[in-house]
RNA sequence: GCGCUUGUAGCUCAACGGAUAGAGCAUCUGACUACGGAUCAGAAGGUUAGGGGUUCGAGUCCCUUCAAGCGCACCA
């Protein structure tokens, strides 16, 4: 079958009717290029609804709902449409045929965990860096955010057809790890943690280890390099803990050890944006909209970080990334003008090449008021202890559920006490509340499946409601992809999760007694299947399990 | 001072410029001697921070005021 879903094939055919319109006089105006044609809120407004009506009403100079009655005349007959209505000032209501509804579930059953992938960003590739923590200490919570949603946007965004490299950026040069390892030299002989060094536990068992390791280490570089190790590795088993996988975890010391900087310095001098003045050297990224001129290569020859941060991204963009996705803290905002200044130096479209995504930081509440979280006093809460307290699927799922441009809050006290009221379990209720239905159905030896759908037989209300949903995940997909929003595959989750609940409610998928098996259990059976594959489906895209018994 | 982000129900948060602004939690009232009650049905809860503007139509776009957070280094 046609793997283009219903709601295309409509908009599709929904524009063609507005341009033999237009061409047979009816309009005179220019036809969209794409429409809006959504699902209704409210039931009563049919499975899907446009107000492109309202939108030609004016450049055509008729009255809407004119325009809406040679949308209908136009539209009337189509074997996928039941019946067709104006609504309000002008809106079309549309009301599926039931075969035409019904046939999500055979695409669905036959696709697989790739129901719901699509080729939106077929042939792109995309570099996806994200967390970038310093090697000086444990994951905490800010990074714990983009560790998630940073994961499940790379699944989206694979899903969408893109070829992904997720990347992690290892701040390994430079003086706070001088800081770091100075830290763990002065724990490692019991003297004073030094002026602006860090603090907390962690510093202690690091040294301990160290010393229990290297007995012959003494000096600053020898603390700071096997604590590097010693901490990047930690971080890495953490991160493979959550389920958060790099293709990459790249060294920003390497861009100097094989002296990719000077190369890259190279192709931004010949696109003419680099100047000295005051003994330093300096890109000119106010050619592009940036607040003032940034210092590469200070007056005392040392490198500055910004250095690293114009190689690092010609570094991307030469091993093959067509798009750059950077996922910064709120922290990082100022960033965003000399990253895109950066793009354009390079010769590249900043509106297209490089994509900044900053989030905003997470707070969390214990015990009724803010943590204030700091990793110098050594007052973090880190990303394993919040695992350790609420478990992988739910710091994931409780992390991507929300749009990282608002400020989060977590109540670790309520994550904590009452677990089972978080949304995923919500979802992954619904998930194994179906195979428990599949497996009476299995017992009752129900025949089920893609031969087994009977689109005719599905009704009842909450049945539409349900085809109508699970109808909409592709379309979920691949915006969640173009808006870089994983968060909208959790909302649309929990909605499935919920129309399936209530037509859990309402229509019974086992005979009842000692009915005999009919083709409607069958149908349902068959669309209880479909179901379960959809939210398995979204939760794969989160990274959260699909369990079959909670 | 300049800039970026945010302001929606008691709380945490949704809502491609679309119809009566939605969920969850908390509160109240109900529902299986038949599929998993981690569920469902219902009630209550709002001047979308305030004020202007754009248009068929604004929580959403523009201007402005207020409030909160965060940035404005030859630091990393």
């Amino acid at each position: 079958m046609s793997a283009q879903s219903i709601q295309d094939q409509l908009s599709a055919t929904i524009l063609e009717v507005l341009h033999s319109a237009k061409s047979n006089g009816l309009l005179n105006c220019e036809i969209p290029a794409a429409l809006t044609l959504e699902r209704p809120k409210n039931r009563d407004h049919g499975d899907y609804a446009t107000s492109v009506a309202l939108a030609l009403a004016k450049p055509s100079g008729k009255n809407p709902r004119e325009v809406a009655q040679i949308l209908i005349d136009g539209l009337t007959g189509n074997k996928d449409i039941e019946s067709l209505e104006i609504a309000g000032p002008g809106f079309v209501n549309i009301t599926l045929a039931k075969a035409s509804q019904g046939a999500v579930v055979s695409a669905i059953l036959q696709q697989g965990n790739k129901y719901g992938h699509g080729n939106s960003l077929n042939g792109v590739a995309i570099n996806l860096e994200f967390i970038s923590a310093n090697p000086t200490g444990p994951l905490h919570l800010g990074h714990t955010r983009w560790a998630a949603v940073g994961d499940a946007l790379g699944r989206v965004l694979s899903a969408a057809g893109a070829r992904v490299t997720r990347e992690f950026y290892i701040n390994d040069r430079g003086n706070q790890m001088d800081l770091f390892g100075a830290s763990l030299q002065a724990a490692a002989l019991g003297q004073p943690t030094p002026e602006n060094g860090y603090h907390g536990d962690y510093i202690h068992d690091l040294a301990k280890q160290i010393v229990a390791d290297h007995p012959q280490a003494k000096s600053l570089e020898e603390f700071r390099d096997y604590g590097y190790a010693l901490q990047l590795k930690q971080q890495q088993g953490v991160l493979e803990n959550f389920g958060t996988h790099f293709d990459v975890w790249f060294s920003e010391k390497s861009l100097y050890d094989n002296n990719f900087f000077d190369h890259s310095m190279a192709t931004l001098k010949s696109n003419g944006h680099v100047f000295e003045l005051d003994g330093a050297t300096w890109l000119r990224t106010t050619d592009y909209g940036d607040d003032k001129d940034r210092v590469m290569i200070k007056s005392d020859g040392s490198f500055a970080y910004f250095a690293s941060d114009t190689a690092y991204y010609i570094s991307k963009r030469e091993r093959g990334a067509d798009i750059c996705i950077y996922m910064l803290g709120a922290d990082h905002h100022g960033y965003v003008g000399r990253l895109k200044a950066i793009a354009a130096c390079a010769g590249d479209d900043p509106e297209y090449n490089i994509h900044i995504l900053i989030g905003q930081l997470v707070k969390i509440m214990e015990g009724g008021e803010e943590v204030k979280l700091s990793k110098r006093a050594g007052t973090i809460i880190t990303l394993e202890e919040l695992v350790e307290k609420v478990g992988v699927d739910a710091a994931r799922y409780t992390l991507i559920r929300y749009p990282v441009e608002t400020p989060m809050i977590m109540d670790v006290d309520l994550l904590r006490s009452h677990t089972n009221e978080n949304p995923v379990y919500y979802v992954q209720y619904a998930h194994a509340r179906i195979c428990a239905v599949l497996r009476n159905v299995a017992d009752l030896k129900i025949s089920y499946g893609v031969d087994q759908v009977h689109p005719e037989l599905l009704e009842h209300e909450r049945e539409r409601e349900l085809l109508g949903a699970l109808a909409e995940f592709p379309r979920i997909v691949a915006g969640a992809a173009e808006m870089r929003e994983p968060h909208r595959i959790a909302r649309y989750a929990e909605e499935l999760a919920g129309i399936y609940h209530r037509f859990y409610a309402d229509c019974r998928v086992l005979p009842l007694g000692d009915e005999k098996p009919s083709e409607l259990h069958s149908a349902r059976a068959t669309l209880c299947a479909a179901t379960a594959q959809v939210i398995a489906n979204a939760l794969e895209l989160l990274g959260v399990s699909a369990p079959e018994k909670m």
